[in-house]
DNA sequence: TAAACATTGTTATTTAATTAACAGTGAAAT
DNA sequence: ATTTCACTGTTAATTAAATAACAATGTTTA
């Protein structure tokens, strides 16, 4: 089951997402081309992800909603679940704390890190946040692999160099600083301003 | 210059990003591989997006830092500059306004909207906050082209035909409803779960 | 000055991702 | 029944993106 596309990896945990609402809305069964339709995609697209993933039915009455939730759940999540932790609680670490949590089972924010006094040592967005000068103790302690960056540029490297020494396993790095990591740290970046200057490329693009 | 891939634009907008900082820090001139390592690419990569966009230099001594700049500010912004605003000025909303705001001249967060009343008609984060029921009529008073969107997701289906109707030309959806626009807006999408998710699935997958 | 080197610009190749084409098959319609 | 239809699964073709290869050229070094 290796050697999935990445953007495969990416499409399948849209899907679930559209399935936990089906299924929510109590349907049992959906087509590719309404899983297509919910993310502007093609049918086609959908029934090859689905391929790759090994799941098939044999009714021509779409795909079985629960089932499918859990072949995906197989695919990209752990056993015993992993845990994450967001570096820098200022409204981005917020939202994404307050976003995020409760909505997997598998995977949770188990912890925030500040420097500001102010914020330390308090439960914010339902998450107990810690002093950044602990890092790396409460990391081993609560089995942590995945870190989340949103702290001011200018301490993204230091602290990446911190979350790589307490072993670390993966980042998700949302400041405009640009890291470094070894190979075996999975590292995915994502700039707002250039997303934004982006779509602004394209409308230009489009009234010309 | 039309015709440019999707990926290089959105290297583009790094590069700017990058070249400033280096103008920031008195550098004049920066070799294609020094760009490379600062981004984590190839410098073949740097170099070849440089060819698109039709800059070269005669020197061996890299390219020349402030006119590459320029030359990517040309591409990328419109000669007048784009108004872009917030929709759901939550903790993401803020994030996102703050952050971005003052950092780009040809392009800004000119408003930004809600619903709650307590937060309506209120400068927040540097930026006046209207009633969303206003909408339609300040996005044309101010001539927004350019939608965000950080409301709940049961919220954005609607909020987004608003949009629509008042004109706008673009829109980048941070909730995690995917959207049905027409070919004639630009849509970009990110959902901040979905990243954490792909992260947690390559941790899993180096483990193994 | 000449040789060695470093750097860019560009074409060719390779790889990754998407889309098209279509065979197979169960369900519905006649 | 049997024909038509609607879907799925999969291979083939296409398109987009990244990488490799290398010629051209200015710079440094001996």
């Amino acid at each position: 089951m290796s050697k999935l596309p990445e953007k495969t990896i990416g499409r399948l945990s849209e899907y679930r997402r559209t399935l936990l609402n089906c299924l929510a809305n109590g349907k049992t069964h959906v087509f590719s081309h309404d899983l297509a339709n919910l993310h502007n995609i093609t049918a086609v697209q959908v029934r090859r992800d689905i391929m790759l993933i090994g799941y098939s039915t044999t009714l021509k009455k779409g795909y079985d909603v629960k089932a499918l939730i859990d072949v995906i759940g197989n695919i990209i999540d752990t056993k015993d679940g992993l845990n994450a932790a967001i570096i820098g609680i200022g409204n981005l670490g917020r939202a994404i704390t307050a976003y995020f949590n409760g909505k997997r089972t598998r995977l949770k924010i188990a912890a925030t890190f500040d420097t500001d006094p102010e914020k330390t040592n308090r439960v914010i967005s339902g998450v107990k946040c810690y002093p950044i000068s602990e890092m790396g103790r409460i990391i081993k302690e609560q089995d942590i692999s995945i870190g989340i960056l949103t702290v001011p540029p200018e301490d993204a490297a230091a602290v990446t160099e911190t979350l790589i020494m307490a072993g670390i396993k993966g980042i998700l790095n949302y400041t405009s600083t640009s890291l470094n990591v070894s190979p075996n740290v999975y590292l995915e970046e994502y700039d707002m301003i250039t997303s934004l200057e982006k779509v602004a490329y394209f409308v230009k693009e489009k009234n010309e």
